[in-house]
DNA sequence: GACAGAAACGAACGGTCGTGCTTTTTTCAT
DNA sequence: ATGAAAAAAGCACGACCGTTCGTTTCTGTC
């Protein structure tokens, strides 16, 4: 890796932590460059704009959760354990220290959503990929026969991405240590459901 | 209502509408007083800090959700009707035209989660306000015999919030013509669950 | 070890931010 | 109608924003 990229890799680490905090918006150019003891033209020069920075930090922010949540619960047995894996890793993504405001997309889908342009348009689709991706797993455990026949892996996706949404409020804003104690509930009553006769 | 009170009524409604779609943080004074055509400084002086003047905000959307959210449905019976009613202006409330950007809490609790400071207490305690209202309708539900005994108030509270957060994501970002169609469904489960035997 | 290109720097720009101050205009009880 | 109090405006400030530009320092190749 060339000295410019092996950089390139460093300031997106960082700013992955510090949008995870502030949000994409409250990223500041200065900001990162002092944290990282570069000057701020140095580092600008790498992205050359805030915009394409911005959208660096959300590919690169996708590529660790590849890495972290999806790959690790493709290596479980297709159906309900792979799905079961996926909800776990999700709730320890928010956990690395790597993220200490919780999680980066969390943070960008609530700032974004109202914000026309590549930024969003970007992240919309990351988050796509991941529903999909969700909805995915989910229908294969109706292959498996380990959910009904019935069931909407759509509405899974949405539903399970309700209980994450909450647990990230509930923890991250009310500080409710029992937060993540409920969300386990809520995810195990989700998928009591989708196993239930028809 | 004296001419001041008057003034900072109409400020503090545009006000949530404009911090509906940039946020607490991204709501400017410039902004909002060319939108009004004020004085920067004229409508400053109305809160004297940009600090008061956010908090004032969360307090306006505040009796606004009360008025049109809590009220409405205590006009329902109690239990599963009022609990029912909640769900129903909870979600009609995103779309009044005074908040464009749809629900300001959603936007300010992810903006302000890592921010200490009095507007996130204030926040905090309002939410906390708005989960314990919710856990308390669902607690009468079960004294009426309309949930299970065994059902508990804080993890309905924690549910429901979440089938309205992926409702806000899937609506807002995503702009899924269906997620409203599925928070109707998640809803509906979820008071099944409750009133299933034990 | 020279040399081209990449990488980093320092200074400056136009703009916007929140916030003071002083002055002008409006409101309202007498 | 008047005069004090309230409200609004005008202006300026220091700080920080993203961005540009010219210069300096480092890297890797022949």
């Amino acid at each position: 890796m060339s000295k410019g990229a092996l950089t390139r890799t460093t300031i997106l680490d960082h700013a992955v932590g510090l949008a995870s905090r502030v949000g994409l918006e409250g990223l500041t150019i200065g900001t990162l460059a002092d944290e990282l003891e570069l000057s701020k033209s140095g580092l600008f020069a790498h992205f050359r704009s805030k915009e394409a920075l911005q959208i660096r930090v959300l590919e690169h922010a996708a590529d660790t959760f590849i890495e972290r949540v999806v790959r690790p619960a493709l290596a479980q047995p297709r159906g309900a354990p792979r799905v079961r894996a996926l909800f776990e890793h999700w709730i320890e993504w928010s956990h690395f220290a790597s993220m200490p405001g919780g999680c980066l997309f969390v943070t960008a889908a609530t700032e974004l959503d109202d914000r026309p342009g590549p930024v969003r348009d970007r992240l919309r689709q990351l988050q796509s990929d991941w529903l999909g991706v969700i909805a995915r797993s989910f229908r294969k455990g109706i292959d498996e026969r380990h959910f009904r026949r019935d069931a909407d892996p759509d509405q899974f996706a949405q539903d399970l991405y309700g209980v994450a949404l909450a647990y990230h409020h509930a923890h991250r804003l009310l500080q409710d240590p029992k937060a993540e104690t409920r969300a386990r509930h809520a995810f195990e009553a989700l998928l009591s459901t989708a196993q239930g006769l028809p």
